[in-house]
RNA sequence: GGAGAGGUGGCAGAGUGGUCGAAUGCGGCGGUCUCGAAAACCGUUAUCCUCGCAAGGGGAUCAUAGGUUCGAAUCCUAUCCUCUCCGCCA
């Protein structure tokens, strides 16, 4: 969410982000619907002032055993007014939540206006994509043969795109995630945190996929015959561990606050289907390791370097080459302010895959879920920046692994860092 | 799931219709004292909205949402949450 001061102040700067984001929105209703509601408050609140100067007064003239019919029969008229006012107030405060939770974060300056994703820019890469000297099989017909994972099994227990993983397939989604989070915690110093795969609506809300993305994802409902939205499966790890911190205030000393976390994800994607959805490319259940960055606004853009650092790193372990995307305007996510892909290579399918996202949300989401700190020289709460990123989404890893990593015979021969956790 | 108790400021905890945004204690901050520190003492110490260049003014907030009333932390209803006991259960 935006600071409504803001919006009222720069509605030119508030336009142009929402025409680098691509969306479409009625500001000037937005503008106008804050203007009413100003004018309403200023004459309830003298009316209000007035009701309680005459309690006071009604109070002293009890006690004092003085009448007061005349000026409780006036009261009486004065609080209908006043509960008037408030519904009206409250009718239009409804209408402006409702369009500042559309308002997308707005891009930072040196993020790329456009439409769509053709304004990405690769900002680095590490290592050679890999040319293998053979035919190289694809993730599909390597799980097959050495069965690791079935894409059939999945469809007749749950449905389409929910992979079932079996021996050495299945012991490689558990040890990766081990691998991914003990380097989290060891060198880059995130504290674990395992967390629920079903939060409530005011978390959706607060890290910004409700009320956009709503339809993308697992509603469940709260009883029997109650209505869906009351919970959801969460699409990212974001989620949770972001609203651990929601409506919190964070001691200034104890900044950056830094978790990591495995959970399993959830999508629906309705309307996904097609070409790029074979295998693993493309799931509803898949895992993931998240980290999450509760940051001082200061330098919150080195906070985001630093992260996209942290989940190279966990490829470079892996030995998986890669390219750094900056993310343009249009193919950024509603919440955030920038944002890196990290992309993998994968020699059979000829694709470059997305395994990580890293994205600053500025203090976007920290006032959607109200988490602050205590400014140490203003002395003032101020809310935080907060951060996250993908170290890294699973189901693509795997099938890049698988990819890059198989010998002319079609057996994978794992890179030096999971070896260890292997024997 | 059942029965009971309860949700008040950073924390503890008073307050059951009227100058209550809220006693008191702890903690925090500033000061006095001291070579310095501790102790003691004095002062101060919530957040949000809104008007204002500012000083400052006004409004709101005692889990949440409604209701009763001229007036609600206090009464009523619903919801959520916490604790204790019972049941069920991996």
């Amino acid at each position: 969410m935006l600071d409504l001061k803001f919006i009222r102040e720069n509605p030119d700067q508030v336009a142009k982000g929402l025409a680098a984001k691509g969306v479409a929105l009625d500001l000037e209703s937005l503008l106008s619907l804050d203007g009413e509601r100003r004018t309403l408050l200023k004459e309830v609140e003298i009316l209000k002032a007035k009701r309680n100067a005459a309690n006071d007064d009604i109070a002293r003239l009890k006690k004092q055993g003085q009448p007061t019919d005349a000026i409780i029969s006036e009261m009486k008229l004065s609080s209908q007014k006043i509960a008037d006012f408030d519904s009206k107030v409250g009718e239009i405060s409804g209408k402006i939540v409702e369009i500042a939770l559309l308002i997308p974060n707005m891009p930072l300056p040196e993020v790329p206006v456009c439409k769509g994703a053709e304004g990405n820019k690769v900002v680095r890469t590490w290592g050679e994509p890999r040319k293998l000297g053979f035919k190289a099989k694809d993730h599909l017909d390597l799980a097959s043969e050495l069965g690791l994972f079935s894409m059939e099994k999945g469809s007749k227990i749950t449905g389409a795109g929910f992979p079932v993983y079996f021996g050495e397939g299945a012991r490689l989604e558990r040890v990766l995630i081990s691998f991914m989070i003990d380097l989290h915690v060891k060198k880059h110093g995130y504290t674990e945190v395992w967390a629920p795969a079903i939060v409530n609506r005011a978390s959706m809300r607060g890290t910004g996929q409700i009320p956009k993305m709503e339809e993308d994802m697992y509603a469940l409902a709260a009883g029997e015959g109650e209505e869906k939205g009351s919970y959801f499966l969460i699409p990212t790890a974001e989620v949770p561990i972001t609203n651990l911190m929601r409506d919190e205030t964070i001691e200034e000393k104890d900044l950056p606050v830094k978790y990591t976390g495995y959970t399993p994800c959830f999508r629906k994607e309705a309307g996904s289907y097609g070409k790029d959805t074979r295998g693993l490319s493309r799931v509803h259940q898949f895992d993931k390791v998240e980290m999450v960055k509760f940051v001082k606004p200061e330098g919150s853009g080195q906070e985001l370097e630093a992260l996209v650092k942290d989940a190279e790193e966990v490829l470079q372990e892996l030995e998986l080459p890669y390219r750094v995307v900056l993310l343009g305007s249009g193919d950024m996510s509603f919440a955030a302010a920038k944002c890196y892909d990290l992309e993998v290579w994968a020699p059979a399918t000829q694709k470059w895959f997305e395994v990580s996202s890293c994205s600053l949300f500025t203090d976007f989401q920290a006032r959607r879920m109200n988490i602050r700190y205590r400014n140490a020289t203003t002395k003032k709460l101020e809310f935080v920046h907060t951060l996250n990123g993908s170290g890294l989404a699973f189901a693509r890893i795997v099938l890049c692994l698988l990819e890059n990593f198989q010998d002319s015979n079609g057996k994978i021969l794992f890179p030096k860092a999971l070896q260890t956790y292997f024997t």
